[in-house]
DNA sequence: TGCAACCCTCACATGGATGTGAAAGTGAGC
DNA sequence: GCTCACTTTCACATCCATGTGAGGGTTGCA
């Protein structure tokens, strides 16, 4: 598909798209006539950075962790250096961090609307 | 205490609690010297703030989120207009959306690593 | 043939969180 | 009194994700 297409596919500008390739996150094909030509799976690969990055997480570490995601059962071993290693470490235990923060607030936005709505009319 | 020992004991430069300030998500008070005057349980205030801007939330939502977890027994009724109520409904989903979208990747980056790593010798 | 709707690249602009530093006031200790 | 380590305000700079638009090529259709 073009770009176009997969812009309103996945709710993402085509500006964005674009930078997402310039950031190395996506690589679409060409066709003869220089149009970036998309592949059918790029739409939930697409999907999946723009929930990273709403969740604060900048493109240059995307990069990273995306191909562990590609293909769960063939595990490049080639990208798997001792850095590499380290910094997939590092975000996970970020990301935990980041899961706990979100849902203790969450939890905390919940009570407090359960609060308020329940004790609307006594209040 | 002053803004050195809070930036310390928090890990947050100096220049971050006056634009957390400035942004009206906290209100030290002032010593007759001009000096800001933070309270004990800032601390933990500002490590909140932090860990909202690291998982993705703008100084704008984290404001009107902050009062919710001030006293989770005492609600401020006075903040519970109809459309509050609505933001903070938003926010909570929105949060409920980055915590899934976080844990599934996480846990795809710890099945990548247990992969890589318990394969090591056998690759 | 010409228009409309796509696509391309390039480049400058914006907004939000953060860095950096200047110029100046305060207060404790030597 | 001087110095040093703190503090103040102000302002300009940077990074990153995103907006916007110019200038131009491609394709399909009336």
């Amino acid at each position: 598909m073009r770009i176009g297409e997969l812009s309103e596919r996945t709710g993402t500008p085509r500006r964005l798209l674009r930078y997402y390739e310039e950031q190395k996150l996506i690589l679409p094909d060409r066709c003869a006539n220089g149009y970036r030509s998309y592949d059918e799976r790029l739409v939930d690969r697409v999907l999946q950075i723009r929930g990273l990055l709403d969740a604060g997480l900048p493109t240059r570490i995307i990069k990273q962790i995306l191909p562990c995601l590609d293909k769960p059962r063939r595990i490049h071993f080639s990208d798997a250096t001792p850095e590499m290693i380290a910094t997939l470490e590092n975000e996970r235990d970020r990301m935990s961090q980041r899961i706990e923060c979100l849902t203790r607030n969450r939890d905390a936005i919940s009570d407090y609307l359960d609060a308020v709505l329940g004790n609307k009319t006594a209040g």
